[in-house]
DNA sequence: TCGTTCTTTCAGGAAATAATGAAAGAAAGG
DNA sequence: CCTTTCTTTCATTATTTCCTGAAAGAACGA
């Protein structure tokens, strides 16, 4: 019954491959709802769900897409701390591999997204609250409120979001999310 | 001295819109980091600054805007609950007014994204992982264990989002956030 | 019913963003 | 050094996304 066991895994592994490249589709697609370009999230989505590290060239065979794409993408992923490269001995190729614990990823994004995103966002916040905290006409001062609420709520998120990415040392968050799920 | 108080009028009035195209400006370019057209971005920080209901002209004018690229985004708005139209009695031109709350904007955001963005991602994963988890290859144990994990994830983050916007009748979140700012 | 005022739609065009691939640049071994 | 192997860069091209403006559609009052 060789033929029909070889028949058998042949169908497993395309079960496996179709259900790898939805994977990878729709995290793509995931990431451009949230900001981040189609291909780095299918790259960072096809090194999660690969227990070892690709080389670049597997990346493009796996993906479909150029040399100079993927260099690029790879290259943001690792500033981003979501993959890291791997050098094996006796070899000049670099592999690389992702992060794979789930709560480490999260904790990185909100940690890079705080820091490219939230604080300048607050900074402009403030330099608007500046310039207009004089001013003494209604509309004036209706902005200036308003741009104060927004102000204090996102440095309250971002106390809250430093927080819960400190987590892994305290025991706050997990304890605090017990009451929250 | 009516001729400098007019002057001084005029350059506090020059200050405030300076101010308040900043602040378009960068919530336009924050929507965009987040997945958020910078049209429909802008259009809401407009209106989160106004302290009166403005009409299609208006916005058009203000943000130098095509009718149709306004009156899309407004849909849109509306759509997400984050403005509503206002209709004065004598009057057949809509008026819209943003909701002004921080934290029942915030609220309405998470609610829709959860909605559009995070509740699919996690029916995606229970469907991939409902097509793997019966393979027996390593990879594919691999492929499946990681889906399991960020479903776990996605499910919890998705829970205590839940928890957090229906914060406004429990008092257990306000209290949550007392260990976490 | 008609004219007026305002809203919606959508095909076509414009702008922004991302991808390609070829060439230049490193790194390492011989 | 020189060759080979691999990586990076970047001008060009492609794709996606967004916007415009004109035309069609409603709503309403007269």
């Amino acid at each position: 019954m060789t033929a029909s066991k070889a028949t058998l895994a042949a169908a497993e592994s395309a079960r496996l491959s179709a259900a790898r490249d939805e994977f990878i589709t729709q995290w793509g697609a995931m990431g451009s709802a949230w900001g981040i370009n189609r291909t780095m999230a299918q790259i960072h989505a096809l090194l999660l769900i690969t227990d070892r590290a690709l080389s670049t060239d597997e990346i493009m065979d796996d993906l479909k897409i150029s040399r100079g794409n993927a260099n690029m993408n790879l290259r943001d992923l690792v500033g981003w701390g979501l993959i890291r490269s791997v050098i094996r001995k006796g070899e000049r190729k670099e592999y690389f591999e992702a992060e794979k614990d789930v709560w480490k990823v999260f904790c990185t994004i909100v940690r890079e997204r705080k820091r490219r995103e939230i604080r300048p966002a607050i900074n402009v916040l403030k330099d608007c609250i500046d310039r207009t905290d004089d001013l003494t006409s209604p509309e004036a001062a209706a902005f200036t409120r308003q741009a104060e609420a927004l102000c204090e709520f996102m440095e309250m998120a971002d106390g809250v979001l430093s927080k819960v990415v400190r987590s892994q040392e305290s025991s706050i968050v997990p304890w605090a999310l017990k009451f929250l799920k």
